[in-house]
DNA sequence: CATGTTTCCTAATTGAATTAGGATATAACC
DNA sequence: GGTTATATCCTAATTCAATTAGGAAACATG
């Protein structure tokens, strides 16, 4: 019988596939398996077990972030650019929701890389706000605010919170104009 | 031998502790069973199954956040109501944070008493809002936007997502006022 | 104290994660 | 092409959690 001809890099999209179409609670070695045709013993070649696999998918969440939130903003600054990067978030979060979830746990476990790719993503939004001329200390906080506002009304929206009543894209576009008119105006 | 005299309310309760001090992915039928002396099988004749005490966790946590969040509110309106719910929302992620999270997550196979605890929750931020005399459809905006805030801040908090330099305090009660002072002025 | 019910038990099943060890496909080299 | 080495996949077996079946003894009730 040939080899099925398993990699590191195509288990881990498989599973990011499984994860965010089904549900990370069905994500079980066995079902990323049985996608290959093989027997979940197999992917121990390629993945150290589980709880590697897991942490191979938040790295690759953090790094695929990265990149989107990089080229949102590419070309633009201040208002617009918070804009951008807050309709890029909103999407990351609708187009890999469990990906998303894993991204945003921190552990003192979490590897170097782990570390350097949320590192990479604050790095994009601290350089988005420093535009604004606030103190440093100012800085941090407003980040802060940012983070959380996009961080919550999307887990929100994604967890099914905000019921089917009224648009949700327009709350979207409110909250999201009240951030910039906030940042523009910070105290 | 005698019995050790189990029952729903205290299992849920152990439970409770178990995942909050220990963390959810450490509460197993068996640790709770443990925590009585008596083994797994023995806690199927109040319980259902994990599931059902997943369940039972989840509105046990959607009552006790109610009560903690009415209890705010008594007494105050406005601004001041805003803090104290604020306040309250925060402290109770900080005691519970796996409940928490269990409260977060809406699901089609909610019973009618876990929607109903948590549209109390829910009714409590309206009715703090509706002081303001916004026209209707902005009220549902506003509240949004103030879930989306509270969840954001503790949830990232929580994770440890806001590393340890600066006051988590400071930006906390800062972003506080910033949304009191939105909600006073929104538009 | 006799009887019925409830509570807890042991034993057994299922399914996921994991490890050990073996077979063979593939690659590397002569 | 043939030989050898390595990598990839396999089966078999272990562990642990959840669950079910069925039994025994505690407890409540009269």
């Amino acid at each position: 019988m040939p080899r099925a001809g398993l990699n590191t890099e195509t288990i881990v999209k498989t599973a990011m596939r499984i994860a965010d179409e089904e549900g990370i609670e069905h994500l079980t070695l066995s079902r990323i398996a049985s996608e290959f045709g093989v027997k979940s013993p197999s992917l121990y070649e390629h993945v150290k077990g589980i709880e590697d696999l897991i942490a191979l998918l938040k790295l690759s969440g953090l790094r695929l972030m990265a990149q989107q939130f990089q080229r949102a903003v590419i070309g633009v600054s201040g208002d617009e650019a918070i804009r951008r990067l807050s309709d890029s978030f909103r999407s990351f979060v609708m187009e890999h929701p469990s990906i998303y979830n894993l991204t945003v746990e921190n552990s003192v476990n979490d590897s170097e890389e782990i570390r350097a790719a949320s590192g990479e993503i604050l790095d994009i939004i601290y350089t988005v706000l420093r535009s604004y001329k606030l103190p440093e200390q100012m800085l941090v906080h407003a980040t802060r605010y940012l983070r959380s506002v996009l961080h919550g009304f999307v887990s929100l929206e994604k967890s099914g919170g905000f019921g089917m009543k009224e648009d949700k894209d327009e709350s979207f576009a409110l909250i999201r104009e009240l951030m910039v008119s906030n940042i523009k105006n910070w105290h």
